[in-house]
DNA sequence: CTGTATCCACAGTGATACTG
DNA sequence: CAGTATCACTGTGGATACAG
């Protein structure tokens, strides 16, 4: 998710302008975010902070504003006592999930490999 | 390339230890380092500097064993003078490339609509 | 229940200069 | 050429407490 948008980040070899970076979507917790919301089915914040390892509520708030900001999902709330907010993914959001399943069967496939490479490297 | 290596990144709703997070696999130039190698041909540090944005070479370093340390890339030191060193993807690093090619077809697909999405947010 | 308000620690990144 | 050594900055992420 920390992926730059720019997909292959390389830049023009005349280009002598160095602050011109590739803008960047999704932090730590995006990834994760749009795997609890991948069934359809939207669900609340205090829905959402149980998997997330207990994620701080100011944490998940910038998470989900920022996924809102980029049009990944929606934020209905809804005007009741007390308070009820849903989130679910727009059809930006799903497709992002092709991608992410590609990195998650990666990682199922070869994580123990990468463990396995540090510890050796440690010898 | 910054996704933890837990695919899912959730936890065992009974686990009270906080600081039982999923090891990460890379950083921001990990992507851009595979792709500067995709093609098989080993490269030299000087080389993969100019397309990365003229990296720094701290930066680079590190970047480069990090990912020789989990087994992505092999670096190879020629005893010459001047001295030449080179970087090749292993067949772990070469296995990277399906899910990253993914991500960067998304982001050539949909990367208008989050550019769109945000200025559209602003308004 | 769904967030804000503060404050803070630190990893990550980077600029610059120097070395074998 | 291929790095290392320092120093500094910044934003992300997080703990804790409080509010509508």
């Amino acid at each position: 998710m920390s992926e730059p948008l720019d997909p292959a980040m390389f830049r023009d070899p005349d280009c002598t302008d160095r602050a011109a970076q590739p803008i960047r979507v999704g932090g730590k917790w995006t990834a994760s975010v749009l795997r609890c919301l991948q069934d359809g089915t939207a669900r609340r914040f205090s829905e959402l902070r149980v998997p997330l390892y207990w994620i701080t509520p100011k944490v998940l708030t910038e998470t989900l504003r920022a996924m809102e900001r980029d049009g990944l999902l929606t934020r209905t709330a809804h005007d009741e006592n007390p308070p009820r907010v849903e989130y679910a993914l727009t059809a930006l959001g799903r497709s992002l999930l092709g991608p992410l399943d590609a990195a998650c069967d990666w990682a199922r496939t070869h994580g123990t490999e990468i463990v396995e490479a540090r510890e050796a490297y440690g010898a």
